[in-house]
DNA sequence: TATTTTTAAAGACATTTGTAATTGTCAGAA
DNA sequence: TTCTGACAATTACAAATGTCTTTAAAAATA
């Protein structure tokens, strides 16, 4: 197998630091090119279309990584994404997972561990330098883990899904109204058929069950 | 550096090719014993308690690995544990890491893989096989995450639990009232309380500040 | 183009809810 | 043992809520 890898990077002497620990492995990695920002990845990516792996920065000008991360798992979901950066800390591990990514490596990895991680994800797995592994762990451990109920999906309106929004915050009809510069009649009646479509009969059941079904 | 390890699994076959993988690495890794159930290992560690690392199966009698890592983690909370399983499904994969495993490894892992892991989580880190990674990856994806706040800590009475508890599930005074065989004054005095308690002013805002604060 | 959906608005009415003031019992702490 | 906190109950009232009906323009979709 031969990887086609892309790596987007602003600072010159990092990135050519990963084209270095990339060249050890010129049977099966192939290094194609590199971007200076999110935007830039994005634009290249668009005209060579080849690529199996971006090795991502996250902290970049113009477009962070996390940005670009959940652009290509939308415009170019085979692409598999590892993130490589200096940061440790939950948020940006976190918001990495969620835009999509398919690994975190810090920036102190060996190219040996560099190689075995994209052979990883590209063979349908993920990678994870054990320190993120442990904080990964650690999040699922102290966070509050709903999974979303996924069987009959419920379509509400754009406008619907405001004043879900903001029902969920605690808010009265009054308040809700003045706040989408509506009058509150018109928020009972969206939370009417907000009910309907939900089949419940309050508020409390009504956020509730949006939550588990992906709708805040 | 030298670790004491031990294994919790029910079959023979099994464990001793847990322990044929450990004897490639006796220069850093030491096996001590092995416990056929979770309850079994629970009795050999509270006579040994030197053990550095538990290597434990999810599927056992008496006591399974998921109740074992739990109670391990409360009474001996120095010593790693590392799942070895052939369950990868959400559930078990979830299940694991509430209950506080340091690490997650199917079965077929190679002897090096299985020592790469172990000396991984000694140094403070995670483990786990690519598949499990992303399958905690994709848990993190799609589940809703809040993370809990911790700051000032609110204190509710038993009752005051059990009323909100009720109130989360949509129900009105009556009803909570009929449940909890009291009067709907009642209910409401406590709903009264807990507002204070709680510093809101309906239902939503306590129940969502309820479980931010990991009271429900 | 015709049709459905969404958004907006108003009126009406029975319930529910949020708040307040009061009274009393009981168990555990100081 | 007094005191405090938790639990239980009642009365009262203004405000908010859940339901229903009707009207109508704008937007999206077929």
């Amino acid at each position: 197998m031969n990887y086609k890898i892309a790596i987007a990077e602003d600072n010159t002497f990092l990135a050519n630091l990963l084209v270095e620990k990339l060249s050890f492995f010129k049977e099966d990695l192939q290094y194609v090119f590199r971007a200076r920002d999110g935007k830039e990845l994005v634009e290249k990516l668009a005209k060579n279309s080849e690529i199996d792996l971006v090795l991502m920065d996250i902290k970049m000008p113009n477009m962070n990584g996390i940005e670009a991360t959940k652009i290509l798992k939308k415009q170019f979901p085979a692409i598999k994404i590892v993130m490589i950066t200096v940061f440790d800390d939950d948020e940006n591990i976190l918001q990495s997972i969620q835009s999509g990514a398919n690994g975190y490596l810090l920036k102190e990895a060996t190219a040996d561990e560099l190689h075995k991680g994209i052979i990883d994800v590209m063979n349908g797995g993920a990678t994870m330098t054990p320190s993120i592994a442990m904080k990964t762990l650690k999040i699922l451990q102290t966070a509050n883990i709903q999974q979303y109920e996924v069987n009959e999906e419920i379509k509400l309106s754009k406008r619907e899904k405001e004043v879900l929004e903001q029902l969920s915050k605690g808010f009265g009809y009054q308040l809700i109204a003045e706040k989408l510069f509506v009058s509150p009649a018109t928020i009972r009646k969206h939370i009417e058929n907000i009910y309907r479509k939900l089949q419940v009969h309050n508020k409390i059941q009504a956020v509730e069950k949006a939550r588990r079904h992906r709708l805040l």
